[in-house]
DNA sequence: TACCAGGATATGG
DNA sequence: CCATATCATGGT
Protein backbone atom coordinates (compact mmCIF):
# COMPACT_ATOMS: atom_id res chain seq x y z
CA UNK A 1 0.00 0.00 0.00
CA UNK A 2 1.48 3.43 -1.13
CA UNK A 3 2.56 5.05 1.79
CA UNK A 4 3.27 9.10 1.18
CA UNK A 5 5.69 11.60 2.80
CA UNK A 6 4.50 14.75 3.58
CA UNK A 7 6.51 17.95 2.51
CA UNK A 8 5.05 19.72 4.99
CA UNK A 9 6.22 18.35 8.23
CA UNK A 10 8.52 15.74 9.47
CA UNK A 11 5.79 13.36 9.73
CA UNK A 12 4.15 11.01 7.55
CA UNK A 13 0.87 9.61 6.12
CA UNK A 14 -0.41 6.31 4.44
CA UNK A 15 -3.56 5.16 3.23
CA UNK A 16 -4.79 1.57 3.97
CA UNK A 17 -7.84 0.86 2.27
CA UNK A 18 -10.31 -2.03 3.59
CA UNK A 19 -11.82 -4.92 2.49
CA UNK A 20 -15.65 -4.36 1.43
CA UNK A 21 -18.27 -3.98 2.75
CA UNK A 22 -16.54 -1.75 5.49
CA UNK A 23 -17.91 0.98 7.87
CA UNK A 24 -15.05 3.16 9.34
CA UNK A 25 -18.27 5.04 11.39
CA UNK A 26 -19.98 1.61 12.61
CA UNK A 27 -16.57 0.75 13.68
CA UNK A 28 -15.12 3.49 15.50
CA UNK A 29 -18.50 4.06 17.14
CA UNK A 30 -18.47 0.81 19.02
CA UNK A 31 -15.19 1.43 20.06
CA UNK A 32 -14.56 4.69 21.41
CA UNK A 33 -17.94 3.87 23.35
CA UNK A 34 -16.72 0.85 24.43
CA UNK A 35 -12.81 1.75 25.00
CA UNK A 36 -12.78 4.46 27.06
CA UNK A 37 -9.24 4.20 27.30
CA UNK A 38 -6.59 3.35 24.38
CA UNK A 39 -8.20 5.43 21.94
CA UNK A 40 -8.70 9.29 22.38
CA UNK A 41 -11.22 11.04 20.20
CA UNK A 42 -11.14 14.76 18.97
CA UNK A 43 -12.72 16.24 16.39
CA UNK A 44 -13.18 12.70 13.82
CA UNK A 45 -9.93 11.79 14.89
CA UNK A 46 -8.68 9.11 16.41
CA UNK A 47 -5.29 9.18 18.27
CA UNK A 48 -3.85 5.94 19.89
CA UNK A 49 -0.27 4.99 20.70
CA UNK A 50 1.43 1.55 19.26
CA UNK A 51 4.65 0.55 19.62
CA UNK A 52 6.86 -0.30 16.63
CA UNK A 53 9.76 -2.22 16.50
CA UNK A 54 12.39 0.06 18.47
CA UNK A 55 9.95 2.95 19.70
CA UNK A 56 6.03 3.64 20.52
CA UNK A 57 4.47 6.65 18.39
CA UNK A 58 1.36 8.30 18.67
CA UNK A 59 -0.89 7.25 15.43
CA UNK A 60 -3.42 9.58 14.46
CA UNK A 61 -6.73 8.23 12.44
CA UNK A 62 -9.13 9.55 9.78
CA UNK A 63 -11.33 8.05 7.25
CA UNK A 64 -10.62 9.22 3.65
CA UNK A 65 -13.91 9.28 2.30
CA UNK A 66 -12.90 10.32 -1.31
CA UNK A 67 -10.62 7.25 -1.40
CA UNK A 68 -12.52 4.88 0.60
CA UNK A 69 -9.63 4.13 2.89
CA UNK A 70 -8.21 4.70 6.84
CA UNK A 71 -5.63 7.26 6.41
CA UNK A 72 -2.56 6.79 9.74
CA UNK A 73 -0.56 9.97 9.94
CA UNK A 74 2.49 9.92 12.89
CA UNK A 75 4.28 13.09 13.39
CA UNK A 76 7.85 11.43 13.34
CA UNK A 77 9.55 10.01 10.41
CA UNK A 78 9.74 6.47 9.67
CA UNK A 79 12.32 3.97 8.57
CA UNK A 80 10.79 1.23 6.20
CA UNK A 81 10.76 -1.62 8.94
CA UNK A 82 8.39 0.42 10.75
CA UNK A 83 6.40 1.83 8.07
CA UNK A 84 5.84 -2.14 7.25
CA UNK A 85 4.80 -2.41 11.18
CA UNK A 86 3.01 0.09 10.95
CA UNK A 87 0.92 -0.62 8.15
CA UNK A 88 0.80 -4.78 9.53
CA UNK A 89 -0.70 -3.71 13.05
CA UNK A 90 -3.24 -1.41 11.61
CA UNK A 91 -4.83 -4.04 9.01
CA UNK A 92 -4.49 -6.51 11.64
CA UNK A 93 -6.46 -4.24 14.32
CA UNK A 94 -8.77 -2.94 12.26
CA UNK A 95 -9.30 -6.20 10.14
CA UNK A 96 -8.96 -4.73 7.28
CA UNK A 97 -8.67 -7.53 5.25
CA UNK A 98 -11.76 -9.37 6.71
CA UNK A 99 -14.74 -9.90 3.83
CA UNK A 100 -17.52 -9.84 6.00
CA UNK A 101 -19.78 -10.40 2.65
CA UNK A 102 -19.97 -14.31 3.18
CA UNK A 103 -20.88 -13.77 7.12
CA UNK A 104 -24.28 -11.13 5.87
CA UNK A 105 -25.25 -13.87 2.79
CA UNK A 106 -24.94 -16.66 5.30
CA UNK A 107 -26.82 -14.93 7.99
CA UNK A 108 -30.10 -14.19 6.19
CA UNK A 109 -30.85 -18.03 7.12
CA UNK A 110 -31.40 -16.40 11.01
CA UNK A 111 -34.05 -13.11 10.56
CA UNK A 112 -33.95 -11.77 14.00
CA UNK A 113 -29.91 -11.76 13.88
CA UNK A 114 -30.05 -10.57 10.19
CA UNK A 115 -31.81 -7.33 11.38
CA UNK A 116 -29.33 -6.67 13.65
CA UNK A 117 -26.72 -7.46 11.29
CA UNK A 118 -28.15 -4.75 8.77
CA UNK A 119 -28.66 -2.30 11.35
CA UNK A 120 -24.49 -2.64 11.60
CA UNK A 121 -23.67 -2.75 8.18
CA UNK A 122 -19.66 -3.10 8.10
CA UNK A 123 -18.95 -3.08 11.58
CA UNK A 124 -15.62 -5.00 12.09
CA UNK A 125 -13.66 -6.28 15.26
CA UNK A 126 -10.97 -3.91 16.36
CA UNK A 127 -8.53 -6.18 17.81
CA UNK A 128 -5.74 -5.37 20.39
CA UNK A 129 -2.44 -4.83 18.88
CA UNK A 130 -0.76 -7.24 20.88
CA UNK A 131 -2.13 -10.50 23.19
CA UNK A 132 -0.50 -9.29 26.23
CA UNK A 133 -2.32 -5.71 26.32
CA UNK A 134 -5.57 -7.83 25.51
CA UNK A 135 -5.11 -10.59 28.20
CA UNK A 136 -4.23 -7.55 30.65
CA UNK A 137 -7.50 -6.11 29.57
CA UNK A 138 -9.29 -9.13 29.45
CA UNK A 139 -8.77 -10.10 33.03
CA UNK A 140 -9.12 -6.62 34.51
CA UNK A 141 -12.42 -6.90 32.90
CA UNK A 142 -13.72 -10.06 34.13
CA UNK A 143 -16.88 -8.71 36.43
CA UNK A 144 -16.63 -5.56 36.39
CA UNK A 145 -18.82 -3.16 34.44
CA UNK A 146 -16.82 -1.58 31.50
CA UNK A 147 -16.94 1.93 32.81
CA UNK A 148 -15.42 0.81 35.95
CA UNK A 149 -12.83 -1.54 33.71
CA UNK A 150 -12.00 1.11 31.46
CA UNK A 151 -10.83 3.41 34.65
CA UNK A 152 -8.60 0.51 35.80
CA UNK A 153 -6.89 -0.12 32.60
CA UNK A 154 -6.25 3.58 32.20
CA UNK A 155 -4.72 3.73 35.38
CA UNK A 156 -2.62 1.10 34.71
CA UNK A 157 -1.62 2.06 31.30
CA UNK A 158 -0.38 5.87 33.21
CA UNK A 159 1.15 3.80 36.34
CA UNK A 160 3.33 1.44 34.40
CA UNK A 161 3.49 2.93 30.15
CA UNK A 162 5.61 5.48 28.95
CA UNK A 163 3.99 8.56 27.96
CA UNK A 164 4.14 10.47 24.67
CA UNK A 165 2.95 13.96 23.93
CA UNK A 166 1.42 15.14 20.40
CA UNK A 167 -0.43 18.20 19.81
CA UNK A 168 -0.08 19.69 23.64
CA UNK A 169 -1.72 16.44 25.45
CA UNK A 170 -0.10 13.67 27.17
CA UNK A 171 -1.14 10.06 26.22
CA UNK A 172 0.19 7.43 27.94
CA UNK A 173 1.57 3.97 25.85
CA UNK A 174 -0.02 0.32 27.24
CA UNK A 175 2.96 -0.97 28.84
CA UNK A 176 5.83 -3.82 28.16
CA UNK A 177 5.35 -6.96 30.32
CA UNK A 178 8.62 -6.07 31.76
CA UNK A 179 6.96 -2.43 32.96
CA UNK A 180 4.18 -4.46 34.60
CA UNK A 181 6.63 -7.05 36.07
CA UNK A 182 8.20 -4.38 38.14
CA UNK A 183 4.97 -3.51 40.20
CA UNK A 184 3.58 -4.58 43.10
CA UNK A 185 0.36 -5.99 43.73
CA UNK A 186 -0.02 -2.69 46.15
CA UNK A 187 0.69 0.06 43.62
CA UNK A 188 -2.51 -2.49 41.64
CA UNK A 189 -4.05 -1.71 44.85
CA UNK A 190 -3.61 2.12 45.51
CA UNK A 191 -5.59 1.73 41.94
CA UNK A 192 -8.62 0.19 43.38
CA UNK A 193 -7.46 -3.26 41.43
CA UNK A 194 -8.61 -5.88 44.41
CA UNK A 195 -6.05 -7.53 45.83
CA UNK A 196 -6.56 -11.04 43.29
CA UNK A 197 -6.72 -9.17 40.56
CA UNK A 198 -3.29 -7.40 40.89
CA UNK A 199 -1.73 -10.64 41.31
CA UNK A 200 -3.60 -12.33 38.40
CA UNK A 201 -1.88 -9.08 36.33
CA UNK A 202 1.30 -8.50 38.06
CA UNK A 203 2.21 -12.68 38.10
CA UNK A 204 1.35 -12.96 34.08
CA UNK A 205 3.50 -9.88 33.50
CA UNK A 206 6.39 -11.59 35.28
CA UNK A 207 5.90 -14.95 33.86
CA UNK A 208 5.86 -13.32 30.05
CA UNK A 209 8.90 -11.29 30.95
CA UNK A 210 11.19 -14.01 32.30
CA UNK A 211 10.31 -15.55 29.57
CA UNK A 212 8.70 -18.75 30.83
CA UNK A 213 4.94 -18.08 28.89
CA UNK A 214 5.86 -16.45 24.77
CA UNK A 215 2.27 -15.78 24.31
CA UNK A 216 3.02 -15.12 20.46
CA UNK A 217 3.58 -19.10 20.26
CA UNK A 218 -0.32 -19.37 20.87
CA UNK A 219 -0.90 -17.55 17.24
CA UNK A 220 0.46 -21.69 15.60
CA UNK A 221 -2.32 -22.90 17.68
CA UNK A 222 -5.81 -24.07 16.91
CA UNK A 223 -8.83 -22.28 19.12
CA UNK A 224 -8.84 -25.03 21.23
CA UNK A 225 -5.34 -26.08 21.94
CA UNK A 226 -5.23 -21.96 22.55
CA UNK A 227 -7.40 -22.17 25.52
CA UNK A 228 -6.04 -25.45 26.86
CA UNK A 229 -3.10 -23.89 26.87
CA UNK A 230 -4.36 -20.71 28.87
CA UNK A 231 -6.37 -22.15 31.49
CA UNK A 232 -3.85 -23.07 33.64
CA UNK A 233 -2.53 -20.12 34.39
CA UNK A 234 -3.85 -18.57 37.32
CA UNK A 235 -6.50 -15.38 36.39
CA UNK A 236 -7.26 -17.03 32.77
CA UNK A 237 -10.38 -19.29 32.44
CA UNK A 238 -12.62 -20.04 29.78
CA UNK A 239 -14.33 -16.63 29.20
CA UNK A 240 -10.48 -14.80 29.41
CA UNK A 241 -9.71 -17.23 27.08
CA UNK A 242 -12.03 -16.75 24.20
CA UNK A 243 -11.47 -13.03 24.76
CA UNK A 244 -8.02 -13.37 24.10
CA UNK A 245 -9.13 -15.24 20.94
CA UNK A 246 -11.38 -12.95 19.82
CA UNK A 247 -10.50 -9.79 20.55
CA UNK A 248 -6.24 -10.55 20.15
CA UNK A 249 -6.51 -13.37 17.65
CA UNK A 250 -9.45 -12.57 15.69
CA UNK A 251 -10.52 -15.84 15.38
CA UNK A 252 -13.65 -16.06 13.40
CA UNK A 253 -16.01 -19.07 14.67
CA UNK A 254 -15.61 -18.44 18.54
CA UNK A 255 -18.99 -18.64 21.02
CA UNK A 256 -18.65 -17.36 24.70
CA UNK A 257 -21.64 -18.88 25.26
CA UNK A 258 -21.21 -18.38 28.81
CA UNK A 259 -20.65 -14.75 28.37
CA UNK A 260 -23.79 -12.52 30.67
CA UNK A 261 -23.56 -10.51 27.91
CA UNK A 262 -23.89 -12.43 24.90
CA UNK A 263 -26.77 -13.99 26.79
CA UNK A 264 -28.47 -11.29 27.91
CA UNK A 265 -28.44 -10.04 23.84
CA UNK A 266 -29.84 -13.35 22.84
CA UNK A 267 -32.65 -13.14 25.22
CA UNK A 268 -33.41 -9.34 23.76
CA UNK A 269 -32.56 -9.79 20.22
CA UNK A 270 -34.69 -13.56 20.37
CA UNK A 271 -37.37 -12.32 22.42
CA UNK A 272 -37.02 -14.94 25.09
CA UNK A 273 -38.93 -14.96 28.58
CA UNK A 274 -35.62 -15.42 30.38
CA UNK A 275 -31.95 -15.56 30.15
CA UNK A 276 -30.68 -18.15 28.26
CA UNK A 277 -28.82 -20.95 29.31
CA UNK A 278 -24.75 -21.62 28.35
CA UNK A 279 -26.02 -25.00 26.09
CA UNK A 280 -29.47 -23.40 25.36
CA UNK A 281 -26.57 -20.61 23.28
CA UNK A 282 -24.37 -23.51 22.56
CA UNK A 283 -27.23 -24.76 20.13
CA UNK A 284 -28.28 -21.67 18.73
CA UNK A 285 -24.96 -20.63 17.54
CA UNK A 286 -24.50 -23.57 15.63
CA UNK A 287 -26.21 -21.48 13.12
CA UNK A 288 -23.94 -19.24 12.84
CA UNK A 289 -20.83 -21.30 12.37
CA UNK A 290 -18.23 -20.42 11.00
CA UNK A 291 -18.66 -16.90 11.77
CA UNK A 292 -20.06 -17.43 15.52
CA UNK A 293 -17.54 -14.82 16.61
CA UNK A 294 -18.70 -11.91 14.40
CA UNK A 295 -22.73 -12.94 15.58
CA UNK A 296 -21.43 -12.60 19.18
CA UNK A 297 -19.60 -9.24 17.87
CA UNK A 298 -22.67 -8.07 16.54
CA UNK A 299 -24.95 -9.34 19.63
CA UNK A 300 -22.84 -7.64 22.43
CA UNK A 301 -23.41 -4.93 20.37
CA UNK A 302 -26.45 -4.57 20.88
CA UNK A 303 -26.16 -3.65 24.52
CA UNK A 304 -23.84 -0.93 24.19
CA UNK A 305 -24.96 2.65 23.62
CA UNK A 306 -28.57 2.04 23.46
C1' DT B 1 -31.01 -1.13 49.67
C1' DA B 2 -30.08 -4.79 46.90
C1' DC B 3 -28.30 -6.62 42.95
C1' DC B 4 -25.90 -7.04 38.72
C1' DA B 5 -21.61 -6.05 35.90
C1' DG B 6 -19.18 -9.14 28.77
C1' DG B 7 -15.44 -13.99 35.96
C1' DA B 8 -12.23 -16.64 38.55
C1' DT B 9 -10.89 -18.76 42.57
C1' DA B 10 -10.87 -20.42 47.38
C1' DT B 11 -13.26 -22.97 50.49
C1' DG B 12 -16.54 -26.14 52.50
C1' DG B 13 -19.88 -29.73 51.92
C1' DC C 1 -17.77 -33.06 42.15
C1' DC C 2 -21.26 -28.99 43.12
C1' DA C 3 -22.61 -24.75 45.82
C1' DT C 4 -21.49 -20.56 47.80
C1' DA C 5 -18.74 -16.51 49.35
C1' DT C 6 -15.46 -13.14 47.97
C1' DC C 7 -13.68 -9.36 45.46
C1' DA C 8 -13.98 -3.27 44.61
C1' DT C 9 -16.72 -0.15 42.56
C1' DG C 10 -20.45 2.02 39.65
C1' DG C 11 -24.84 1.99 37.78
C1' DT C 12 -29.75 1.14 38.32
Amino acid sequence: MASVRSSEESGERMLLRPQQPYSYEETIRRLVSFEKTAYRSEGGKLYRTLRLSKRPVVVELEWEEEKSALAATVDTELDDRERMDLERILRRMFSLDVNLAPFYESIKMEPRLAQVVEERKGLHFVLDPTLYECLIKTIIGQQLNMAFAAKLVDRLIHLAGERLERAGEVLAVFPTPEQVARLRYEDLQALQFNRRKAEYVIDLSRRIAEGKLNLDELHRLEDQEVVGRLLPLRGIGRWTAECLLLFGMGRPNLLPAADIGLRNAVRRVYELDAQPTEKEVRQMGEAWSPWRSYATFYLWDTLSGQ
